[in-house]
DNA sequence: CGGCCCATGTAAATCGTTACATGATTTA
DNA sequence: TAAATCATGTAACGATTTACATGGGCCG
């Protein structure tokens, strides 16, 4: 069992879900490539951690929905207790700031600014998030408590606005000085 | 040739190392044991991207000094022109939260307060760092330009400070929703 | 005396990406 | 008509971690 056998896990105590959807929604905390998923759920569905119904469509290619069973909540739970690991950034751009000087300031100025766009487009899409968990909440989101089912997307797109924000933060207080 | 080989060159633009102080010093931006280094080494040396120099030591074991060559410098001028990856990060807390209804209140709080230190700890490394490079810096860090040999490493740590105090004003926030 | 730091390397296992494979429907 | 979305899966490759291997000096 790996983490991203247990990040299926997270997914699936809120909503049953397919492999294909289960790729999309974990991107932003544990980026995987369905290669990787479709293996995995098959693993757990042997360990009895989850289960599946399969469901044609007729328009779409036919889907298997899993399900978290009484197991898997139970392996979920006792890995909520264990130690966290922490977390771990591959950043290629910090690695070419370090030595960003071999390189001329127009150059360098056009590559900050790529990346402070790639980050007005994440914190854009975020906001977005954030407006559709609104919506889906039934309480104002100030007033969620942690039993809320929406509690857990409510607190992470707010993690990711505070990191996208220090990030936009850094490339604008970067540019002041390649002036 | 991999993110990480251009990594290790970077270091190498601005001092002569050996796979030891390299590995410790391109953590923060790349994480990566011994085991993934040595072989890389070995690889750039083998292109001419690289040289070292035998370091008989009499205390401790003899070791490998790295330089680059002025091959392995346009390489890496090079790569930095090139299309940067988008930073990709994995973080099991994360994945924690997302469901952390699960578990009971205290629980979830001890949780989240460990956290917090850790990035309270981290905090205080980053300063440290942030200390030593004031020291190594003839100038200001405030006028330091592109092309001082110290530029990187200070616009470096002043990234991770942002985002540590992005993670510690979460976690903050955090505590506020489980009281 | 046990454990950490220095210092380098290889081998095995796991994790993750890219490519191969299929195929209908929708969108530009 | 080319590309994207939905949907699942396997195979090959590359990246990363863990374990094996060695050995002196230092600290508590």
């Amino acid at each position: 069992m790996n983490t991203l056998s247990y990040g299926l896990l997270s997914l699936l105590s809120k909503d049953s879900r397919t492999g294909y959807e289960l790729m999309h929604h974990i991107q932003p905390f544990w980026p995987a490539k369905h290669s990787q998923i479709y293996p995995l759920l098959a693993q757990l569905e042997q360990k009895g951690y989850v289960e599946f119904v399969h469901v044609p469509q007729s328009d779409k290619p036919d889907k298997k929905v899993y399900s978290l069973t009484a197991n898997g909540l139970k392996a979920l739970q006792e890995w909520i207790g264990q130690p966290t690991d922490a977390p771990v950034t591959r950043d290629e751009f910090a690695l070419k700031v370090y030595c960003i000087g071999l390189v001329d300031k127009d150059e360098a100025k056009k590559m900050l600014l790529e990346r402070e766009n790639y980050y007005l487009e994440k914190k854009v899409s975020y906001l977005e998030s954030f407006e559709r968990v609104k919506c889906l909440s039934e309480k104002p989101l100030e007033e969620l408590g942690m039993q809320d089912p929406m509690f857990g997307n409510y607190v992470l797109i707010r993690k990711a606005v505070l990191k996208v924000e220090a990030d936009l933060t850094w490339c604008k207080w970067m540019k002041s000085k390649l002036k």
